[in-house]
DNA sequence: CGAGTTCGTATGGTCGATGAACAAATGCTA
DNA sequence: TAGCATTTGTTCATCGACCATACGAACTCG
């Protein structure tokens, strides 16, 4: 079945888009010639060459050198310009703001840093400070941007332009806010708006197609993403894998309920529990086989074990990446995660592994998600794009 | 994005069978005529008849008479033909078999009930028999059936013609059986093969098209329903709610965990904990308004919403459908079910509901399964359908 | 009974994909 | 080095699906 069941109707223009889509998410794998992207869709070379043409003419393609070796006339590999359009993922962090640029096959263009307390900010200030310091990431880039997103610490209602910011437990001040109207249009368009741990997961889309992604930090949030997509939710709040109940009485956490294993296994219960004051001390410690250290840790992994057991209970996926603050102790809690999980299912097989990202995930998936979103209309790389 | 992204490029043909189906999917929930259909999907009143005529023609619709009452010209509402096309819906249960014969609408046309103990049989014996009650109930039927589906009380891997049961707790010696290959095929097409509860949520379609749905007997299954569809998960084994945790390490479980729900809030733990013999007898004494069987139900119903917040919270749906043994106790279980999951996650609404079909609601799912998937390929209506 | 309105159908036009044919570019072979 | 086979990319005629328009049909209202 490849059409969706949506409820609307399907014209021939949609058509075109779909297949050219198809074509461009197949070209943003690997570069391949025309011929080659006919045999792995199933489209004709003609259609093919139909379809793309303008898209090179356009400059958003280009097309190397005919390859050399096989026998018969070679074919010209094509591939997204490295002077074509770019996306932009921002991640709006308690103490700073992650930006990347990347061009519609996912390579990171220019990345940028900036420490900033947003602990005390009004979320105009915030949305407004980081518009500005994109639009001259953009500008600096010099090539033209046909997409942003924002992902922000907090559950987020919706994903468009009215996408709402609820409860921000580490940011309070942008409780409400709504950020696409706050950080204004890029390339005429609203701004994606996401939650950091749902669109983090879209980063490591290299790894699998079909996994459940965790992110820790203060709190832990996630993403399921299944055939590529993640789990909207009905109101974008899936994912909080965080307040998943591991103990029906046990310790009561922020959300109102009681025994959410973020209130066993997020950074802060892990700090207290091993009896380190930063993150990097715990590592330290861990690496140095600290008894203390490696005790608290085991019990961090069982309880997000724990966890993970239900939500692959209810989701059936196969995979399972950690990320955020378990990044650095990732190998050896990937292990404890693993070993709980088929403990507690021994029916099927699940694969713990480490986001190879860290920090940037939340960048990075969110500019993956704008391309996504760009792929499939693809019209917008032929409107001759503009630098905001 | 009325296309999905899938890997397969899109034909005309294929952008005529999504109106097609569109159109048919419309006509499910009301008979409509050709304008109201046009004005409802956004086709043109020109492409809706040459979509539809052809079925006309071939007997799937009929048109009723010219509607009476408003301005202009009267539409002539087109329906499903009374003497149309059916699917089958089988239910294969411990005790017994459940099959219903339905219209594509939906409507039931024939019913099956037929006891049998099941524990003892071959897996090749409980299939060929259901194989052959259900082609007999076909024959009498006289309409020509167009697909079947078969649901089964244990977890499925896949759902195609090579679907995979693995352990069945209650029926052990079907576990590993293909019960596509032992029923043979229908209308020339494999039966569809699915989870009791995975199959059965879908028979809830028409209170709500995006919740979680509980089907409790000796153990607890389940389905999560976004957007119309059931989420199969990787293997097909999503869904399972029974074993969500609870208590990390509380009661042990067949699954080889400890703590899963269904060792709280299942019949045999509910009987157990309000000492009662039967499911009837137990709703005799709630009515009755017992103290230890109200505790008991307040106890279970605790367990079963510590449960679902944690579902709730990874894939956030704002509605819970309660069914299977629970729905002769639902009125009051509904309640003691939702005051725990607003209890501890005040941060969304949800509603809970009870199930409106009971037991044969596996069947029903099962036949709502097959229809969906022949409007999808509403091709199959058009080639001269056959009885088997 | 005529005007106005809506429904269903017929017709020409547009757009996208296909399939076959053809020119271009290369490897292999004599 | 020339000729042949093979593969690539392009061109062109055709088909299929939908749309826009026009027109007859059927009904209500004044």
């Amino acid at each position: 079945m490849a059409l969706s069941s949506a409820t609307a109707p399907v014209r021939s223009a949609e058509l075109r888009r779909h297949n050219l889509g198809l074509l461009l998410g197949q070209l943003r794998r690997a570069p391949s010639s025309r011929a080659v992207l006919a045999a792995t869709t199933g489209l004709t070379r003609a259609t093919v060459a139909s379809l793309l043409d303008p898209l090179v003419a356009a400059g958003v393609l280009a097309q190397g050198p005919p390859s050399r070796g096989g026998i018969g006339r070679p074919g010209r590999p094509l591939w997204f310009a490295p002077t074509g359009p770019v996306v932009v993922g921002v991640s709006v962090e308690v103490d700073g703001l992650v930006a990347c640029v990347a061009g519609l096959d996912g390579g990171v263009v220019h990345r940028m840093q900036r420490h900033r307390d947003h602990a005390g900010m009004e979320a105009a200030e915030v949305f407004g400070r980081a518009a500005r310091d994109v639009r001259a990431l953009c500008a600096r880039v010099g090539r033209p941007v046909v997409g942003a997103g924002v992902a922000v610490p907090a559950p987020v209602r919706g994903t468009g332009p009215d996408a709402e910011l609820l409860r921000a437990p580490n940011l309070p001040l942008l409780a409400g806010a709504r950020p696409a109207e706050l950080f204004g249009r890029v390339a005429d368009r609203p701004v994606l708006v996401g939650n950091e741990a749902t669109l983090g997961a879209l980063a490591h889309l290299g790894v699998a197609s079909d996994f459940v992604y965790v992110s820790a930090g203060i709190g832990i949030g996630g993403g399921i993403v299944a055939g590529g997509r993640v789990l909207p939710g009905a109101a974008g709040l899936a994912g909080e894998i965080g307040h998943v109940v591991i103990e029906r009485d046990g310790r009561s956490c922020g959300c109102g309920g009681t025994g959410c294993v973020e209130q066993y296994a997020a950074l802060p219960a892990l700090l207290a529990d091993a009896g380190a004051g930063t993150a990097a001390e715990l590592r330290v410690a861990v690496r140095a086989g600290e008894p203390a250290a490696l005790a608290a840790l085991g019990r961090a992994g069982a309880a997000l074990g724990t966890a993970l057991t239900s939500v692959l209970h209810v989701v059936d996926l196969p995979v399972v990446v950690l990320g955020g603050s378990y990044t650095p102790l990732g190998d050896r809690l990937a292990g404890l995660v693993r070993d709980e999980i088929t403990r507690r299912r021994p029916s099927a097989a699940v694969e713990v592994l480490v986001s190879g990202h860290g920090r940037p995930a939340a960048a990075l998936g969110t500019a993956r998600a704008v391309t996504d979103r760009v792929l499939a209309e693809p019209d917008l790389l032929l409107t001759a794009p503009h630098t905001p």
